[in-house]
DNA sequence: ATAAAATATCGACCGCGGTCGATTATCGCT
DNA sequence: AGCGATAATCGACCGCGGTCGATATTTTAT
């Protein structure tokens, strides 16, 4: 009976991520304090920072489900022979969907994720991946049909879109972008920029 | 006698400025409590909230008085003939010397300009003016150099810029890029897909 | 089976950012 | 000058995220 111990923590570990997704979708990030994850979750206050490092990993790991599912979904109902701009787009309008949904939400998960604190760069390195593995191949069909120079450094390419992306999204948060149709407008515009570039052909 | 009052106030909240300028730049923010500003600007600390909605605001302030002065300095010794993308490494690179000061300083200014909470939105916007008014002379000098499309929106290209910049100090806080050398090397490849673009020529 | 070592659990406790109503200082009016 | 009205000031107070040492549980060695 030696593996007990892990087991029990296992089982603790999911109890408080279970906790976290209920009570941060039901009552929001802010309004959910350690404690009550705690009683949710039937352990006591201290022992959830033996699982996690902060409240906020415990957010991100929460987000990280979540655009697992999204991505998964777009994914599926992809078309793979769209151009590399359109299936950008689906991409990115898809995570600023569940952005738009909760704006309080999204500002803090957009900080956790580029911005994120040495305690939290674990989990804000696993969402990157989520990208990187999804993007790659929507990327490398693009170079295989032409749409995209030879030379290019894919990973280089995905950091360009994403900031692109970025700057948009952080327009939209400070209300210098207002509706979600201007987000996706300035955001195409700003795509086919970096594809055709800005110095005159 | 009747401008007493409004004299005060401009008074106490320069000492507050000062206090955080002093005190935020010796201990650093985080370990720089509303307590300690109170108490090195000489006025309770509820006061303190009657001149500013939060600590970040102070923070904030402090941020774009600092930038406004290596900008100055950017401006003073640039080329004004260089191409665009050289000046705009010199723009950005400044920034990111400040920031690479301190790690932690620049994790949070740059999440309080891009993802600001509501009650910071007006500051976040002040640093946002600092840049364009500094960035759109490039750009427009550029353009009648012929070294930028004619018909780009200038807005949007600065938008550009600063969304690969923003990608690019992001993966220098994740230590996806570990040196200062990786970041302008980066940096630089990035914002010259920018200027030729992703598709074959 | 049992004692000793190792580890997991817990909640009292800390300093923090931010709030609020009691208190004090200034203003406008006669 | 004197007196309500108005606005600025303050620090006790709140709930929070996070810490830490005392306690309880599991493992290991005999």
């Amino acid at each position: 009976m030696s593996g007990l111990r892990e087991e029990k923590k296992q089982l603790k570990r999911q109890a408080i991520l279970d906790a976290g997704m209920r009570l941060f979708s039901i009552k929001g990030y802010e309004n959910t304090s350690i404690t009550d994850l705690a009683v949710e979750a039937g352990v006591g206050k201290g022992t959830i920072y033996s699982y996690f490092k902060t409240k906020r990993e415990i957010f991100l790991a929460f987000c990280r489900e979540q655009l697992y599912f999204i991505n998964e979904e777009i994914v599926r109902s992809a078309c793979n022979d769209a151009n590399v701009v359109d299936q950008m787009m689906a991409v990115f309008c898809g995570t600023f969907r569940f952005i738009k949904e909760d704006r309080e939400f999204g500002r803090l998960m957009l900080r956790e994720s580029f911005f994120p604190g040495d305690r939290n760069l674990e989990q804000s390195r696993k969402i990157e991946t989520l990208y990187i593995e999804m993007l790659v191949p929507i990327l490398e069909r693009g170079k295989e049909r032409g749409e995209l120079r030879p030379d290019l450094d894919l990973h280089l390419v995905i950091g360009h879109f994403y900031g692109l992306y970025l700057i948009t999204i952080s327009a939209w948060l400070t209300e210098r972008l207002s509706s979600g149709d201007d987000f996706f407008k300035t955001l195409e515009k700003l795509f086919n920029q970096a594809m055709y570039g800005l110095a005159p052909a």
